[in-house]
DNA sequence: TTAAAGTTTGAAAGCGCTTTCAGATCGAGC
DNA sequence: GCTCGATCTGAAAGCGCTTTCAAACTTTAA
């Protein structure tokens, strides 16, 4: 007959079929070594996986999907693909998904709810086996809801539900680690830019700092706490409202590598110097981090693991077993933009 | 009956037959006014629309995939994922996919031309409609070979071929520009960091550079041209390499950004001041390049709007037409990190 | 030696959709 | 009034694979 549609440009229309015709055996006894779905005797075994080599055949996603109800792809919700800080995490889901023979599938939702949602749409519409969503503005609600018809992994968030999982760093001690880095190195008045009120975490590193400052006896201050959205320019903003303000101050907090960064730049831009005017720490530890100048010290996330780990939980989901992934600590990393603080 | 495998958790198991059904037509009809296949009568065609609204209805795009040898799928060969500058460049291809309902599937070369011809395998087995290559280490050939399956456009290189399009950015002329501006600053001592040879666009910066040099009448001199391989870290090494040949220069062009990041890290440790001491432009424009300290001189490059215009160019090519698109010309953007050469 | 209880296998029925192919409908033309 | 295109429409045949289901062999137990 005539080539019509199937892969019509001369692509390999190698089939199932075509091996079990030349290993001489049923199509079905080849579906079951593909899949190693029962026992097959030592000689058919051997005779089609020669076929299938010597055929070069890879059995087609779609026609296995729709017999066998998987897609063998997982849907990742993310927040912008051009994101420092998530890029890192998708190739971490990646490479974790690529050994379970598991493709992902990423939509991303611009930090909008509603545009999240929709991006949920898609991929369920395509059929996913999984959605891990990247620290999402979706409510815990809607979460479950998903959950209900297909395994779920979260990050940055705690929740319990079933078919869903939630992994989440601990934004907290990050903060407080940051913020008794500078206690420790003789800082009293320390500013904290604030993230974006939008994300739970925001708050937990806020409330980290001001554990830390309580724990060392300083009272807190609000006019050293700057309110940011996480980009570089709020970060700039900030600096600048805060010097405006004539507010004293020996070091800041900022509550996310990229506000830290616009920091550094307002601070030199007003002639003053990291770390010899004033200490600067980030958190996240952005890949750039290390070669800002200075080099910024600040809260290593492990984001790279952090996808690796989201992954692995939603391989163990689809599996029906129990994730058993546990998030590292929080490590503080001291390079340059901090230092002890010059007796006055 | 039971419900078995598909969908299995309570998902939607709406499909065409019971639209079908509902709208009391057949399946076939159904079918067309979903794809335009062919004219449907006004009345049946509402009465389609209303069943599908109704029911919520959601082609299986493997159902689909399978039956019509399509998948709605564009494959999209990159890099790294986390690469601060191919990151932008896919948020382009995925938002303009999106309009044209085909989702990207993401897969990373990891700059090696081995494995990235396995991507293309599992492209090629997921039976995408078509291959973008952003910037990959494959050969000519193993591309124009890809081209005869499967439609593919490729970026960082001029390459004809039937089924193929390349859209190539103009580095010489980019190079020419950054070069240009620091001579038009004053700058004679001009020192060049290189990108990874085996990138041609690394060649092509370096002749853009030499280019001006030649314009200027300056004399080319070999041990301003210092190795590097695109990343922060090899720009660290080239300054430091420059500094200790005690060759004297006033101003360093960098053939990316993220080794004039790590030139600006190396020379801050050495006591040197940018712009005060040495003028540094880099090419790429990151996005993070304008909140650097200082904020630095760059060739900006369309990144978002290159991955905007592959997508675009390859579903021409899918729809059969030839690609128009039209690469953007080289623009400098002078910033904080490059200034006039202070008479000696 | 024969029935009961496994093992392996192949045939066949879908999965949900696209796409012929032929039948039905409807005017219009003679 | 009847035939002939032109238009619609439905039945049915796959797309390539998974998965019953039952048949065909083997063992094992009695």
């Amino acid at each position: 007959k005539s080539p019509k549609s199937p892969a019509a440009r001369g692509t390999q229309a190698v089939t199932i079929e075509m091996v079990a015709q030349l290993a001489g055996v049923s199509l079905s006894t080849v579906s079951r070594v593909l899949n190693g779905t029962a026992v097959v005797s030592q000689a058919k075994r051997e005779a089609i996986d020669a076929a299938i080599a010597s055929l070069g055949f890879v059995p087609n996603p779609m026609a296995r999907g729709l017999a066998g109800g998987r897609s063998l792809s997982i849907g990742v919700v993310t927040q912008a693909l051009d994101s420092p800080f998530y890029g890192v995490a998708l190739r971490g889901v990646e490479d974790e998904l690529a050994h379970a023979g598991y493709s992902p599938l990423f939509v991303s939702g611009h930090w909008d709810a509603t545009e999240e949602a929709r991006c949920i749409d898609v991929l369920r519409s395509r059929r996913v086996d999984g959605i891990i969503v990247l620290t999402g503005r979706l409510s815990d609600q809607a979460l479950r809801n998903c959950a209900k018809a297909v395994p779920v992994v979260v990050t940055g968030r705690t929740l319990q539900a079933p078919g869903l999982f939630a992994m989440d760093f601990d934004n907290f001690e990050g903060a407080r680690l940051a913020t008794h880095h500078l206690l420790a190195l003789g800082h009293r008045r320390i500013a904290f830019i604030g993230g974006d009120p939008r994300h739970p975490d925001a708050g937990e590193r806020q409330q980290g700092y001001r554990a830390a400052l309580d724990a060392a006896g300083i009272k807190f201050n609000p006019a050293l706490v700057l309110p940011g959205q996480y980009q570089e320019q709020s970060g700039v903003e900030a600096v600048e409202r805060l010097l405006d303000s004539r507010e004293r101050f020996t070091a800041i907090f900022a509550a996310n590598d990229q506000m830290a960064f616009g920091a550094a730049l307002a601070l030199h831009r007003r002639g003053l110097h990291v770390p010899k005017d004033v200490s600067l720490v980030g958190f996240d530890d952005l890949p750039t981090a290390v070669f800002a100048v200075p080099p910024l010290s600040t809260v290593h996330q492990p984001t790279y693991e952090l996808g690796r780990l989201a992954a692995s939980a939603m391989l163990a989901l689809i599996a029906g077993t129990t994730p058993t992934v546990k998030m590292p600590v929080p490590r503080f990393i001291a390079r340059e933009s901090s230092r002890r603080l010059a007796k006055p």
